[in-house]
RNA sequence: UGGGCUAUGGUGUAAUGGUAGCACAAGACAUUUUGGUCGUCUUUGUCCUGGUUCGAACCCGGGUAGCCCAACCA
């Protein structure tokens, strides 16, 4: 099969972090380096959001000739996991990025520490001994300067030691944290003496047994990134607060670096100079909303957790790996990606881009199959029992070559033609009226890559068309047709013009049962995030309990009575497909040959 | 209510002082061996209000609305 190329974005113009990127290169900032940085915490799976992220991260990195690295954001053992951190490479992988190396914010401990306690000695940091609640109250409010703790100015050396007897083992966690001296008084709530560290006594997954104090995200996050050498350090807009804390850190540690003289940093970079010139800096772009759709990492964790979905990759999950089971191709989720853009307004996007983004690429690489979803038995009368035609059906009509010519040598597959078939049953109306252009009584259509067909509309003795056989239920059980025997496609008498569609079809005996999954919106409400919050505040409730009123309870539906073109059935996992005339399918990672299942993607797009 | 950020058709996004453009959505037409794709067309917009200017979506003032910040999470 050719191969498919999609471009992307090269004649937009630069988003606003793309522009400054490109001032700065021209200016030669940082020494005229371009280094980013994907920092994912790995305690859960990665969804569309970080695809946003990692489009942008690694996507600017590639476009200006810098790197990449990826950094696991490790400083929360309670929460964090190896399997998620398999997961994390993997789907950025698939995405199709490349990091420069991967990265642990924990590699950075023993800096931190050394960092930290410069920091004391500096009297920039101090031990605070109270309790959560009473630092939570001292940070006072929005409008309210906070207050001095009474631990604030204790001696240098009383911190040293106490900040030492932190990572002993011997502190009980909240029995003490360790301060960066700020402002109390400080609008920005983020420059309240944030805490630097405080004591887990946990073992964390990389680094053992040999921290029992952890620094907090504050307290990592830029001089992470100033130790590797990162320029620009992209992140969304919540962060905003932050930055200032970001550059105050950073700031302190490169002194600190001055002061010891140490000249570079993990990526071999030179830390010496302009001070100006090496830090990193943070940019912020708005995060990714999709309406109908749940993101929140915490959110998606209750809905595997309760069982609302079969897991991470539960094709109804925004998650990436739930994403890609759907069906999307890489290059579907970065074309909606570039469609939506980076802005620093708060957006709700609409799925249906996304959906738009996905039927884009689809349609240039899915192979056509025929598959009859909702089947009902065809008699071709006068062709003849026991007689078989091998048909040719065109894998993908959009397939083009370098010259944009459609290619079809080659693209093809045989399909069997025979006497008995299933078509769909709402193809078939028995009194349909004018604007059915399907099959009914007196009605001529032609069956795709086979012949033009035709119902009688004869009537027996009670008026009943023959055409037709009923059931005990009063269902149709079976449709009879006559087939044009000069109308086989290819053949000149298949050139007439008739009024009817063109149906798809498969031979009963020539196709294979198959499972068929749709699925909707797992959410009955366009902003459920919104509409969870309120709920639990009205009625008091948490978790699932909130989630379930806006659970949509059709969000998947299975249909095991479809029927499909054999040789589809043993197409690998994973495959992109669309079923003719319905949409968009993916061959499930759970599918076999014997037992093939297929998730519905999207549909094709429906005029009326 | 303190600080920070934001506001362009229904949705998302361009235009940085000089013709408000694009995509999706919606609607119509045409073509078609997929009611798909491709093609043509239509509808709908600069939050309000002052100011600066020959000229404002853009700059400034004042409103209004929304988002983020008071975790020993990231």
């Amino acid at each position: 099969m050719a191969e498919i190329e999609t471009t992307i974005s090269s004649e937009k113009s630069l988003n606003f972090i793309e522009k400054r990127i490109k001032e700065d290169l021209a200016e030669g900032k940082n020494g005229g380096r371009l280094q980013t940085r994907f920092p994912p915490e790995p305690n859960g799976y990665l969804h569309i959001g970080h695809a946003k992220a990692i489009a942008m991260d690694f996507g600017v990195a590639k476009k200006f000739g810098g790197v990449c690295n990826l950094r696991m954001d490790d400083t929360n053992p309670q929460k964090e996991d190896m399997e998620y951190v398999r997961a994390i490479e993997k789907d950025i992988k698939w995405l199709g990025f490349e990091w420069g190396r991967v990265c642990y914010a924990s590699d950075y401990f023993q800096d931190l520490w050394d960092f930290a306690e410069w920091c004391i000695i500096k009297g920039r940091a101090y031990v605070d001994e109270q309790s959560s609640e009473v630092i939570a109250a001292q940070k006072g409010s929005p409008t309210e300067a906070g207050t001095e703790s009474p631990f604030r100015n204790r001696p240098t050396e009383e911190s040293l030691a106490l900040f030492r007897e932190m990572n002993s083992g011997r502190v009980e966690p909240g029995k003490m944290i360790l301060r960066a001296k700020i402002d109390m008084a400080n609008p920005n709530m983020h420059f309240r003496d944030p805490i630097m560290y405080r004591v887990l006594n946990m073992e964390h997954w990389r680094t053992g047994n040999k921290w029992n104090a952890y620094p907090m995200y504050d307290f990592t996050h830029g001089q992470s990134d100033y130790l590797e050498g990162v320029t620009h350090s992209i992140c969304t807009l919540e962060f905003v607060p932050h930055r200032d804390l970001y550059d105050l850190f950073v700031t302190w540690m490169k002194e600190w670096h001055d002061e010891i003289g140490k000249t570079e940093v993990v990526c071999n970079v030179p830390v010496g100079g302009n001070i100006e010139d090496n830090r990193p800096r943070q940019f912020e772009f708005n995060k990714l909303n999709l309406n109908y759709t749940l993101m929140s990492k915490r959110n998606l964790l209750i809905l595997t957790k309760e069982g609302v979905v079969s897991g991470w990759d539960d094709p109804r999950m925004p998650t990436i790996c739930g994403i890609r089971r759907r069906g999307y191709s890489p290059e579907a989720i970065l074309k909606f990606i570039d469609k939506i853009g980076y802005t620093t307004f708060d957006a709700l996007n609409d799925i249906k881009l996304m959906e738009a983004a996905c039927r884009e690429d689809l349609n240039l690489r899915a192979l056509r199959v025929s598959a009859v979803v909702d089947p009902v038995k065809l008699v071709i009368d006068n062709y003849p029992e026991g007689e078989v035609e091998d048909l040719e059906a065109i894998n993908n009509p959009e397939l083009r070559d370098a010259d944009n010519n459609i290619v079809r040598v080659g693209n093809t597959h045989t399909i069997r033609f025979a006497r008995e078939l299933y078509i769909e049953r709402e193809d078939f109306m028995l009194d349909g009226g004018k604007k059915f252009m399907r099959l009914g009584p007196g009605k001529e259509v032609r069956l795709k890559n086979a012949y033009i067909i035709s119902c009688s509309d004869e009537r027996d003795a009670e008026g009943n068309f023959k055409c037709v056989e009923f059931d005990a239920d009063g269902n149709i059980a079976c449709i009879h047709a006559t087939y044009d025997v000069e109308s086989k496609s290819g053949m000149p008498g298949a050139d007439r013009k008739i009024k009817g569609k063109t149906l798809h079809w498969v031979a009963c005996d020539y196709c294979v049962p198959a499972e068929v999954r749709e699925y909707q919106c797992l959410w009955t409400c366009e902003n459920p995030r919104d509409a969870i919050k309120q709920y639990e505040q009205e009625y008091g409730v948490r978790g699932i309990e909130a989630m379930r009123p806006f659970i949509n309870k059709d969000s998947l539906r299975v249909n095991r009575n479809a029927f499909i073109e054999q040789w589809a059935a043993c197409l690998p996992a994973l495959s992109y497909l669309q079923f003719q005339r319905i949409g968009y399918y993916n061959v499930d990672t759970d599918s076999t040959p014997e037992h093939p299942v297929f998730n519905r993607t999207v549909g094709l797009r429906e005029s009326k």
